[in-house]
DNA sequence: GTCTATAAAATGATAGAC
DNA sequence: GTCTATCATTTTATAGAC
């Protein structure tokens, strides 16, 4: 895991049914309150026929997880190769992650809850979540050291973005919600606005952005 | 509820004991990953014993959403009548109430989780909390009418305002870990820098916030 | 106010027919 | 690959003795 591109998933499936129905029921109940009887339901099976496609209603949750974080250390890795500058970096690193989030068929919001995550079954994701914090962690003190970001706790101000991007994601009502599509922008906005040592830097940054966002769908392998 | 101030509870009693107990495993392992046998034990009664103190499970959760939300709205209420600037205000809020999680005595990192507020239950619940998101909605508002914070959309800033707020707090550990004396002014200091449109008045905004924090409690009613 | 005993329902998972 | 039937466990909550 954590960074491998998970085999793509036929969402007419069954499998990707069940997928695309958890996801949802995740969301809005959360994993200890959603039963294997209520993702059987939404997918009109009988709840044993889920045990055919998943071992164990962990391995839904870990699917979803893996098939989420995968793609997005995928694309932090990518920005860091890049030849651009820090503010860049994370501008895009943030908004392709609200854009990802948020057009991507499943519904990520109830996947990064430490209550799940605590769970002995998920130290595998717990540990991609890391390497994910670790990446963004890195580009943020980079963007410091070279006197582009205000001197701060990186550890502080990662898990301060963190938060904006969740609770973009939150408030939008995940990929069902009618995507207000300046979303990715504005999250991206807050957050470097509160990092920039020069934030008339920040129009020319969002132009960089947008132009790369616009690139089709802003490929994680470069 | 909404406002009022919720009785003072005696932490030594089992009722309070119950609260501690209840609110740490809530943060924990979430609201339905805690069984009420999982609390009785923590308290060393049996779990019958817990339904004497409390009718139901969600009355637990209840009373401590209730004790953390009241005076959350009563800190913003009091800002909102104060003479100071846009800036000071939405500043002393967010440090005030990222404080205010961190010295109380039980945890309130698991009570705000949409899976566990979209039960009915808890409509009076959700209620309260959109209370408080319309004040601090107000707040930002104004602040940008008057030119303070750049032009925004006032509810998107509320919720990444909050996202600092509560990945601040599970970052810290709740009230267990050992405190960060500075996380409060800089989860402000983020915000606001994300805001102002002179970032150059943050240190005069930041030495008002410190100066009202060390002056004993803050307190809510003026 | 705490206990034992227990009800009543829901849960994740398995066995085996079709 | 889906079904019926069912098991073993855990859940919230109640009854009633002390």
């Amino acid at each position: 895991m954590a960074d491998w591109q998970p085999t793509p998933v036929d969402w007419t499936s069954t499998r990707g049914r069940i997928l695309l129905a958890a996801s949802e029921l995740f969301a809005q109940r959360g994993y200890f309150g959603t039963s294997t009887r209520d993702i059987a339901e939404a997918v009109a099976i009988r709840q044993p026929s889920l045990f055919h496609h998943f071992s164990a209603k962990h391995e839904i949750f870990r699917t979803l997880i893996d098939m989420d974080l995968g793609p997005s250390i995928g694309r932090v890795r990518s920005r860091l190769t890049e030849q651009t500058t820090w503010g860049e970096k994370l501008h895009l690193t943030v908004a392709s992650d609200v854009r990802e989030m948020l057009v991507q068929p499943f519904d990520a919001r109830g996947l990064y809850q430490d209550a799940v995550l605590a769970m002995s079954e998920f130290v595998q994701e717990k540990r991609g979540i890391e390497i994910f914090h670790d990446l963004v962690e890195e580009l943020i003190r980079s963007g410091t050291r070279d006197g582009e970001f205000v001197e701060c706790d990186a550890g502080f101000v990662l898990r301060a973005a963190n938060g904006v991007l969740f609770e973009t994601l939150r408030e939008q009502g995940g990929p069902r919600g009618r995507m207000r599509v300046q979303r990715p922008l504005q999250a991206a906005d807050f957050v470097l606005r509160a990092l920039l040592v020069e934030p008339a830097d920040l129009d020319r940054i969002r132009a960089v952005t947008q132009r790369r966002l616009s690139e089709a769908a802003v490929p994680a392998g470069g």
